[in-house]
DNA sequence: GTAAGTGCAAAAATTTTGCGAGGAT
DNA sequence: ATCCTCGCAAAATTTTTGCACTTAC
């Protein structure tokens, strides 16, 4: 259902090269928040000859793509991931440190009307609630 | 009502050298999220001889105390903000990297109904949209 | 064939740190 | 007096870029 990410690539017309392809299948088998050091490495360990600076601007070229998002969580360095997957907000239950992934068409809805009051055009949104369990 | 970035030092017991001083002062002043250039430009404007160093070792001295918040808008740099200040969301022109604060009870009531629908009592939230201004 | 992409190394940008001098308590 | 903090410069970290060579279309 959801296109793989070679095939984004594919669709938006970009030149798919071997680093490409092998970012692309990096990316596509991560279920964490990899950062380029460590998408690197992993690329790396199927072909030692790719890049640092491949992985760089591959991601800026993903990113322009829309087909990764850019996360920054505070320390320093960017982490990245699927942007088909990343439908999805978190809330964090700070007494255990859970994180509870969920989607609301609601609040998706209502994301659009306030950046358009605002004038704008809305692109993506980072929420998070932190919350503790109701007893 | 609340104390000032000043009183709060005071009252986490840090010492309160001259520059400090003078960082807070600038902190009081703002009304936008400056990073550390511009932090240390304000600051410089009043003293000179104030270090870029200095800021930052500042910054990560008050961010431990729990005076200000850091934030991360995708742009490389950190930016900092009064964490005692009211509580407001952020919408980010990705374009031109300006942020615009705003407050909206219809989402603030919107995310406690999540949260009760997950089982949690919401505490506190983090939202940040991405956007491109409309033509 | 041609425009775009790559690896490498150097550069740029942001943040941290070692050190001796100076200041707060 | 004793730590702590400062400014400076050097180092560390993360990201970008110039260049010559290679590759996808």
């Amino acid at each position: 259902m959801t296109a793989t990410i070679l095939d984004r690539c594919e669709a938006k017309g970009l030149r798919l090269t071997a680093p490409r392809r092998l970012i692309a299948e990096v990316l596509q088998a991560a279920s964490d928040h990899p950062d380029v050091e460590t998408i690197h490495a992993r690329a790396a360990a199927k072909d030692a000859s790719i890049s640092l600076a491949t992985v760089y601007r591959t991601m800026n070229l993903f990113e322009d793509a829309g087909i990764v998002e850019r996360r920054e969580f505070g320390d320093g360095r960017a982490r990245w991931e699927d942007a088909e997957r990343d439908h999805h907000d978190h809330l964090i239950d700070v007494q255990t440190g859970e994180v509870i992934e969920f989607v609301d068409p609601e609040i998706e809805a209502l994301q659009e009307r306030i950046a358009a009051r605002l004038g704008y055009e809305l692109k993506g949104h980072r929420l998070e609630l932190f919350a503790i369990k109701r007893k």
